[in-house]
DNA sequence: GAGTCTAGAGAACGGATAGAGAACAGACAA
DNA sequence: TTGTCTGTTCTCTATCCGTTCTCTAGACTC
């Protein structure tokens, strides 16, 4: 996994495991610019954007919080915990002892991620079926097309295309045995974004 | 594979395994010049690729990573080669630089694994569409019901069903609008047995 | 000598990488 | 509320680096 890092990438790693412990507070991108000799925190931002999908440190999320890095062994490179199954009209059936899976990193998202079985054949069009897993990145918006998780009136949650308008969010399965679904926005809530799919054929 | 190395190739090879370790960053073709004495990188690289055909050096895939050694035997745990695009009826299409892709374990076979990309909608129905990777264990073999890279008459490769007769050996392409086609024994020959598949959906 | 193999120099091209800086939005403190 | 801090996205530019190409030169074989 660590090929996947540039030169730059890979000083700015090793400068942050240096600079841990001695400094009190996770520094933020302002300051480590300054610390590396930058003067853009753009061009900072997308070094420390590399590093956070190798796993190397956690997504920033917005937050003012700097830049953490991760524990070495909590967020293994390449696993994601599957938390659970997920069946149209169900709320998601939670594991009691997670799992975790080993996912590639070209079918994860920038954030956090996690896995979910998929129960049922909501989405048998679009190539989802019975039993697979779906990667989902976290996040609280979509945008129109792409497939979410969405948790309806805080109970039913469902895999779904989505396509949003101002009046109404539309929640399309992909069997042609299923009507799309029509609700008012507020009732229904983005919990995640698909961003990859897997299947294993056991012989 | 191991094609016999001229002089200086040997040379190159054994100063890349003493640097080994010494160096944080894997080098670039100019610092190795610059190590060796050289002056020209075109001629350094004629000679790196001839490494890399012989396996022994890592191919560079005109990213700007620098040149890596291959751990000989331990090819990386986690990662597989991406050999090239399926699509029914024609030959698999190779790529000229072989890629790897990470593959988690529960998708891989027991043997020998690669990962191959599909191309058309010939197993739509089985949720296997256009763009996705499947994995395959290298096998010569197969069960019935089990989908296989079939090469017909040897030249057209093509991923099927399976179904195995004393008189004949029938491959059902998954989707509505095909029909299953039916040859021979002797003409068709299993290269291999899916195992797994992956999708990435892109933002 | 002709032909081939090996080795190297150097030019040129294009994609990858790195950085600057502007603009914007959310977080947070006063 | 306002203003500042911070993360995010974007465009633009310069440089780095892998790649391909042509040309030269020595060693060796036939």
């Amino acid at each position: 996994m660590n090929e996947a890092l540039t030169r730059r990438q890979r000083a700015i790693l090793e400068h942050l495991r240096e600079g841990r412990g001695c400094q009190a507070h996770p520094p933020t991108l302002d300051e480590l610019c300054r610390e590396l000799g930058m003067r853009s925190r753009g061009s900072l931002h997308k070094h420390i954007q590399a590093l956070v999908k190798a796993g190397h440190v956690e997504p920033l999320s917005g937050k003012q919080r700097g830049v953490h890095l991760c524990e070495p062994g909590q967020n293994h490179l390449s696993s994601l915990p599957l938390l659970g199954r997920i069946a149209a009209g169900h709320p998601i059936e939670a594991l009691e002892n997670p799992q975790s899976l080993e996912v590639p990193e070209q079918l994860r998202g920038k954030g956090r991620c996690y896995v979910l079985q998929v129960r049922g054949d909501s989405m048998i069009d679009e190539g989802i079926l019975d039993g697979d897993w779906v990667v989902i990145e976290q996040r609280d918006h979509a945008r129109d097309g792409e497939i979410v998780v969405a948790l309806i009136d805080g109970e039913e949650a469902t895999l779904k295309r989505i396509e949003q308008t101002p009046s109404a969010c539309i929640l399309h399965p992909a069997n042609s045995k299923l009507a799309p679904l029509r609700y008012a926005p507020g009732r229904v809530r983005i919990q995640g974004v698909v961003t990859g799919q897997m299947r294993a054929y056991l012989g």
